[in-house]
DNA sequence: CTTCCACGGGAACACTGGGGTG
DNA sequence: CACCCCAGTGTTCCCGTGGAAG
């Protein structure tokens, strides 16, 4: 035998290119949105025309295409104003990363290599230095704001200041998209924001089955051998993610985890059992993740649920009985326990990652509380939540048997 | 109609980590 | 250097409110 690497160089022999599955890949041509494309195309024409692009709002839900898709048309957008000589750039921001209006004009403000901290000036400073930094020349910028409805309240002020910073330039002009998952945000803007950014609107619907196979005939075209998968493999990858409001980010995870759980099995094919397994493990996964990177205080409520789960048997709790729980757990451990206002809170935050189930329930002359639940099988969630040291001596907490009788 | 409990919105506060200025 | 300014985050405090059992 010679080097240890020797059989893996080449991929193994299912995969031929594995990156083409990846999210962050963007593919030379997006099935089923060439509506959306052209509509794009349309509207951001206008720069190579000389003039000033209406702004986008694009809506849709994770995994139907829209980040790809802008992405796509910014790239044909940009190599087409260089071959006509027009300056345009097109500047994509994360919204989720970039989140508050300071940091979205510090990153804005270096784009055109202005000096901005990023954090410790006062934010109208800011907004004049990128005001400074693009009005140099004539000039087009389109700013992209993915995942934009991140920014409804706390960093809405970017978006007006944004809808507005035309009248305030003599040079340049800005345009911008928004991208949003969630098709209810623009109600927490602004009404001038709202009519500003919404100049026009385009639906992202969800990719059906049927759909989603061609997306993922296509990719896999590319990323495996040939004949590796079985017939059953991508009909049945589509049909999973098509039951999950068909999120082809899902589909194309599932394709590249089914494939590598085949791999490592040695099965010369991808099998439908593989895909089955697959799924589960990435639900698995999902859960580990977000319970792994979950603040202290949220695992101390979490673990609490969790707790109430062994000493009653029971399934669903009180808001009261939980926060006891908590704060008996606080003590066990030596913190101050929060107040009972901020760990509602912290519960509508656990409702909302699916780890849990909270839902409001009037007991008439008994008040108003939340009946919750884990909705999730605490074998997954206990085994993660130990593995935080803070939390191991919650393992031997005193699980008191009195009841309420 | 009253009554009860906790929900959840909003203001205010504390604290952090960075800035600029004298 | 000391000192104050600023944005951002997590928290507490205060309080009006929902809605069915009694």
């Amino acid at each position: 035998m010679d080097n240890l690497f020797e059989g893996l160089v080449k991929g193994g022999r299912i995969f031929a290119n594995k990156e083409v599955l990846r999210p962050t890949y963007i593919p030379e041509s997006l099935p089923h949105r060439e509506k959306q494309i052209k509509h794009i195309a349309d509207i951001l024409s206008a720069v190579l025309r000389g003039e000033t692009p209406s702004n986008i709002l694009i809506y849709g839900k994770t995994g139907t295409g829209k980040t790809a898709t802008v992405k796509y048309v910014s790239k044909e957008l940009e190599a087409m104003g260089r071959k006509m000589g027009s300056k345009c750039s097109l500047i994509y921001i994360n919204s989720e990363v970039f989140d508050t209006q300071y940091r979205i004009f510090a990153y804005l403000a270096r784009f055109f290599n202005k000096r901005v901290p990023m954090i410790g000036w006062p934010t109208d400073m800011v907004y004049s230095e990128f005001k400074a930094g693009v009005d140099t020349e004539k000039r087009y910028v389109i700013v992209i704001l993915d995942e934009v409805d991140r920014l409804a309240g706390k960093g809405d002020g970017a978006l007006y200041n944004l809808s507005r910073i035309n009248s305030e330039l003599n040079n340049a002009k800005v345009s911008m998209i928004g991208i949003s998952n969630d098709l209810t945000f623009t109600d927490l803007l602004d009404q001038r924001i709202r009519s500003s950014l919404g100049e026009e609107e385009i639906i992202f619907p969800p990719y059906n089955a049927a759909q989603l196979q061609d997306i993922l005939s296509e990719r896999a075209e590319i990323a495996f051998n040939d004949s590796v998968l079985d017939d059953s493999v991508i009909p049945l990858c589509a049909a999973f993610a098509a039951q999950e409001h068909g999120d082809a980010r899902r589909a194309l995870d599932l394709l590249r985890v089914s494939g590598e759980i085949a791999e490592r099995a040695n099965s010369p094919k991808v099998l439908e059992e593989h895909v089955r397994e697959a799924s589960e493990r990435i639900e698995a996964n999902r859960i580990v993740e977000v319970v792994k990177t979950l603040p202290l205080q949220s695992k101390i409520v979490l673990s609490s649920i969790v707790l109430l789960g062994r000493e009653r048997n029971k399934k669903r709790f009180s808001s009261g009985e939980v926060y006891n729980m908590y704060r008996r757990s606080c003590n066990f451990l030596g913190m101050e326990p929060l107040t009972q206002r901020r760990v509602t809170d912290l519960v509508s935050e656990l409702d909302i990652l699916g780890l849990i189930n909270a839902v409001i329930v009037s007991k008439g002359r008994y008040g108003r509380t939340k009946e919750i639940s884990l909705s999730v099988p605490e074998s997954s969630v206990q085994p993660v939540l130990m593995e935080d040291y803070k939390l191991k001596a919650l393992a031997n907490i005193k699980v008191k048997t009195q009841m309420t009788l």
